[in-house]
Formats: C-alpha cells, sequence, structure tokens
DNA sequence: CGTTCAACCTGGGCGC
DNA sequence: TGCGCCCAGGTTGAAC
C-alpha cells in the first residue's frame, strides 16, 4: 500500500520527533515473529538508546529518520507497514517501537512505533555507507514528485517495456507504486501497454505533469486508504484520496471522464493495471 | 534485454 | 457456518 504519498504523509506526521531523544528501544513487544531488524537487537539498542533524532527524509518508499551519530533509520513499509506516533489499528501487529523524550516546559514523551500486520517490512539501522549502498542513485532513481519529461525520457524513452511497468520500476523513478500508476496513465491519457520506446516527446510531457500533480494531490489527501483500512497517518487517521481515484479498483465501473466506457482491469507483470479504453487508446 | 514465477506474511471477500 | 480459494498499496532473486 504505502506508495510516495502514504509514506510522505507519515514522514511529515513523525516531525514531531525532531530533537527528541532515545530513552528506550522496545523490539518486538508482541510475542509475534519479528519483522526484518538490522542490526540485531543488542546493536540496535546500543546505537539508538541516548542518540537524537536530528531530522525525517524519505527514499522512495522509505520513511528515513536522521540521527546525530550520522546513523539513519530507516522503515520500509512494503505493503501493510504503518510508522506511528499514535495508538496503531492493533497492538497484535506493533513491531518496533522508540521511547523519546519530551521536551519542552510541559514535557511529554512520544513514542515512535512500527506496526505491521503482514509483517513484509523492516526497520534497519543503516551508517552512512549501508544508507549510501542501498539508496544510492544506482539503486533507486530521482524521486518522483520532481518528475520532468527529459528525467523520464532519458530513462525510460529506449526501453521496449510497457509504460505502467516501467513506472514501478524504482531505479528509474523512485515512489510510484500500482495504484498510482494507473491514475498517472489516466491523467495523461496514455494506454497503460503501450511501449516506452513509442512515446513521443509530448506524451513524455503529459505523464511527467501528471506524475507531479497526482501524487501531490495524493499528498494533500494524505494518501489513499483502501477498503481494508489499513493505511493510516502517523496520527492513525484515514487518508482522503481514495475519494478521487478515477481508475484504481473501479473495474467495471463507468469512466468518470467519458461517463460511457467501463474501466478495465488487464494484468500486466502479475498486478493489476486499471485504465478507460476510450480515454486512453494505443 | 525482458518476462515470469515464487517467496516473504496476514486477513478480507467471495463462491459453494 | 465453514472451507477453500483468490486477492492486496512492495521488493527481491532465480529461471528462462
Amino acid at each position: 500500500m504505502p506508495e510516495l504519498p502514504e509514506v510522505e504523509t507519515m514522514r511529515r506526521g513523525i516531525e514531531p520527533c525532531i530533537g527528541r531523544q532515545v530513552v528506550q528501544v522496545e523490539l518486538v513487544p508482541s510475542p509475534r515473529r519479528p519483522i526484518t531488524l538490522f542490526p540485531g537487537p543488542a546493536a540496535l539498542r546500543k546505537r539508538l538508546i541516548g542518540v537524537t533524532i536530528q531530522g525525517t527524509d524519505r527514499a522512495g518508499k522509505r520513511v528515513v529518520v536522521l540521527l546525530d551519530t550520522g546513523d539513519r533509520l530507516v522503515f520500509e513499509p512494503r505493503m501493510t507497514g504503518l510508522v506511528l506516533l499514535a495508538d496503531p489499528p492493533s497492538w497484535e501487529h506493533l513491531r518496533f517501537r522508540l521511547h523519546l523524550h519530551g521536551r519542552g516546559p510541559r514535557p511529554a514523551g512520544l513514542e515512535l512505533m512500527y506496526w505491521d500486520r503482514r509483517g513484509l517490512g523492516s526497520v534497519r539501522l543503516m551508517n552512512a555507507q549501508q544508507f549510501a549502498a542501498a539508496f544510492g542513485p544506482d539503486r533507486l532513481g530521482p524521486d518522483a514528485l520532481g518528475a520532468t519529461a527529459e528525467m523520464l525520457c532519458a530513462r525510460l524513452g529506449d526501453s521496449r517495456r510497457a509504460i505502467k511497468v516501467a513506472l514501478l520500476d524504482q531505479r528509474a523513478v523512485a515512489g510510484i507504486g500500482n495504484l498510482y500508476a494507473s491514475e498517472i496513465l489516466f491523467r495523461a491519457q496514455i494506454h497503460p501497454a503501450t511501449p516506452c520506446r513509442r512515446l513521443r516527446p509530448r506524451a513524455w510531457q503529459r505523464i511527467a505533469a501528471a506524475t507531479r500533480q497526482i501524487l501531490a494531490a495524493a499528498i494533500r489527501y494524505e494518501g489513499s486508504t483502501l477498503s481494508d483500512g489499513t493505511y493510516r497517518n502517523a496520527l492513525s487517521q484515514s487518508g482522503g484520496y481514495q475519494n478521487h481515484h478515477r481508475v484504481y479498483d473501479r473495474a467495471g465501473k463507468k469512466c468518470r471522464r467519458c461517463r460511457e466506457e467501463p474501466i478495465r482491469r488487464i494484468v500486466q507483470a502479475q498486478r493489476a493495471t486499471f485504465y478507460c479504453p476510450a480515454c486512453q487508446r494505443r
């Protein structure tokens, strides 16, 4: 679930952590199996307790917490992970919790939590070298929020892949996931199966503009909370962008643009793609 | 190059 | 009511 807009919303939501000090590290408070934690519990505690949070960042679909030691704490939510300051949807799947020292005249502590129902995500503490190796420019393309036609065309213009599949390639452009890829191509009025190399400069312009606009709008609405209700912002509140989807999960329903054609669902690279066959011609 | 499949997990929805 | 299946916002690596 969490794609760029959801992860960016979570990142903004945990900004109150900035300037606070880690006083306690809780690993897997529930009796559940742990998610991927790196490094091990002892090293994690040793390198986290006493450090101060200096800032937050995002690496594609990951929330990054910058520490005054130069280390980075990286939360990768994958399908069902949440980075929270407020109570999670259930205590059962809480995986990790940092207790932060309060500040100000009435210091109240904060708890930075990672919750993950399916447990496919991870929490990793990385030094500068490890972070660069994992998320450097050779591993992660430029952020999709700043997509330009030149950038997309330079990175994908020669590819034979379908544009929908290519937009999910995090090395080409970082942050677009399955839901927003369909929404972006609908807004750009491009058929999702179009091979990248067949796209003209004008088409790349539309795709780049649609990428920026869709992602920015989704961030404004604090992301999409789908029917399973899993996604929440850091305060455990639902997003609102699901009410603005044009094609995602609307198979069989009439296109909101042409008000005629039913939205079609196809499968590309084993993943669902939604589009309007009338508005998005090959 | 590109595609396909399986794996990692939980849980909601559906047909029978 | 229950069972078995299919599906899901992601990523990775192996096989072809």
